[in-house]
Order: C-alpha cells, then sequence, then structure tokens
DNA sequence: CTAGCTTCCTGATAGC
DNA sequence: TGCTATCAGGAAGCTA
C-alpha cells in the first residue's frame, strides 16, 4: 500500500541508482503487469534506452528516458521496485527485470499484481494512464480551506473517503486519510457538508503536514532498502493512527476504536474526532 | 454529475 | 494439524 510518501521515498532511493543508465536486455515475466503498450512492443522499445531521470505525480512513478519518451508505473497494493547486483537473490512474484548498463538490474515484484506499467511516446497524452485526471499534491499553495470547501463542501460522502478521491488531491490512501484526520480532529464517517470552515483549515493545514511528515519519516539508505528488499522500509512504526485499534492517542489517552469507511479499516480516537 | 457495486490478486490470520 | 473463510485495499469500469 505505498501512498505518496512511500512513493517519494522508492523514488528518491530508485532515481539516482538508475540516471544515466540504459537498458540492455528486458525481460517481462508476466505481461499482465503491462498495462500499455503490448508486452512486445513495450520491451523492445525500451531497449536501448536511457534513463535522465525520475519523478512522482501522486502515487505514479515517471521513468523519464533520453529519447523523450516516459515509462510511468503505478504499485497500487503490493508492487515493489529494486536496483540490484545482478547475483541479487531473486525475490517470488519478480515479473519484471531489465538490465542496466553497469551491470546492475532493475526488478519489479508484486505479489497481487495489480500494479502496472506504461511506456508513453512523446507525443502521447497522460489521457492513457490516467494521470491527467489527478488533482493537485498536498503541498500545492492551491490547497486553502477554500479549495475544500468549493470541491467538497457539498458532497454527502464521509470525509474520510473523498481524501481517497485521486482526482481532488492526489496520493492519499487509507493510510494518510487516517493521519490526516486525527491529525485535525475529525471524524473519518463526517459527511462532507456538515464540515465547519475551522474543520476544513484544519484539514488544508494538516494534509501537507502530514505527508511532508510521512516523507521525512520514510527516509532510508538505500543499502538498508536493498535489504528489506524494498518494502520494509514503510514507516509503519512511526505512525500516530493508522492500526491503532485499542491504543492511546497522543493527545488524550483515549484508545482509538475501528471503524469501517466505505469498505476500508477505519482508526480514530472517539474524544478528540467527534462526529 | 454522484453513488454504489464488482473486479483484480495472494498471503496472513482467525475460527473450527 | 489442516481446512476454509475473511480480510487487506487502489483504482478502473460498470450500472443506475
Amino acid at each position: 500500500m505505498p501512498e505518496l510518501p512511500e512513493v517519494e521515498t522508492i523514488r528518491r532511493i530508485i532515481g539516482p541508482q538508475i540516471s544515466g543508465r540504459s537498458i540492455t536486455s528486458l525481460k517481462i515475466h508476466n505481461p499482465q503487469i503491462i498495462a500499455f503498450p503490448d508486452a512486445d512492443t513495450f520491451s523492445s522499445s525500451l531497449v536501448g534506452c536511457s534513463f535522465t531521470g525520475m519523478s512522482r505525480r501522486g502515487k505514479f512513478l515517471i521513468f523519464h528516458l533520453d529519447n523523450g519518451s516516459r515509462l510511468v508505473l503505478h504499485l497500487r497494493m503490493t508492487g515493489q521496485l529494486l536496483v540490484t547486483p545482478a547475483d541479487h537473490q531473486e525475490e517470488k512474484h519478480t515479473h519484471l527485470k531489465a538490465e542496466l548498463s553497469d551491470g546492475k538490474q532493475i526488478r519489479y515484484i508484486d505479489v497481487r499484481r495489480f500494479g502496472r506499467f506504461w511506456l508513453l511516446s512523446n507525443d502521447e497524452a497522460d489521457t492513457v494512464t490516467g494521470m491527467d485526471k489527478l488533482g493537485i499534491e498536498p503541498d500545492n499553495a492551491l490547497l486553502t480551506a477554500d479549495f475544500l470547501i468549493e470541491k467538497l463542501n457539498k458532497r454527502k460522502k464521509a470525509i474520510k473517503e473523498m481524501l481517497h478521491d485521486q482526482t481532488i488531491i492526489a496520493g492519499i490512501g487509507n493510510i494518510y486519510s487516517d493521519e490526516i484526520l486525527h491529525a485535525a480532529k475529525i471524524h473519518p464517517e463526517k459527511p462532507c457538508c456538515y464540515l465547519t470552515r475551522s474543520e476544513w483549515k484544519r484539514l488544508a493545514e494538516q494534509i501537507p503536514k502530514v505527508i511532508a511528515w510521512a516523507t521525512e519519516a520514510n527516509e532510508i539508505t538505500p543499502e538498508d532498502y536493498l535489504a528489506g528488499n524494498g518494502k520494509e522500509y514503510r514507516n509503519t512504526p512511526f505512525l500516530k493512527a493508522y492500526g491503532h485499534n485499542g491504543k492511546p492517542c497522543e493527545f488524550c489517552g483515549t484508545l482509538f476504536e475501528k471503524l469501517t469507511v466505505g469498505c476500508r479499516s477505519s482508526c480514530y480516537c472517539p474524544k478528540c474526532q467527534k462526529k
């Protein structure tokens, strides 16, 4: 379940390890992970390309190539991205392996195979990946109480569900919606149309704050990242709300309770986050 | 336009 | 011990 902070961590770790290297060969073990174009075209187009850098948009990772095309990856639930020495022990569920010009390999591992790759030539639009529909990044200065009110004030849906809507703010998933709502002291089930102005204001403040904090908490060396096979770096031990059912709230000591909101598990403090 | 439902997938865990 | 049921959840695609 990598969300924005985890995806950003991956970008910071992997980006410098691939920049300037080219792909000398590529093997796709499971074509299902290639969303566009077909696996054969994907493969033959990539071989010989050189990476110029890596960026991120919401939960999408974007590899920039020297011929102007972009390799896009969404990790969904269980995707893992590694740069490894050639002789690194191969993980189960490795679906793609690319040899790099420096002798290392890029590997994509995904237990549940929800993750997807796209290869966009330089004239291909973002409609192919759906990135065109993404909302603003959490650190965008446009993210104010007024922005949230304009987008969400009339909606009846629970605020927790709306935080997951990637077309409004990109990058928030189930972990950080719990963290953000706890930090902003808002009940996850509260319908958007009942939020007060001061609650919208707290949300607008806490969204970038929580995401920035989590990104820093995630910091890791490339060595430790590889040792954990690209999945054990996640900041679960630092979280303050997600998965804290039965544990005390850091603000008031009240025990967290569990709730299902829109088919998603949710932890909240019943005293700080009143409905 | 919104809302609700289903699909994809495997591994960990709970219950019997 | 060994089996089955449930849950984890991001996002697309569908219907109403």
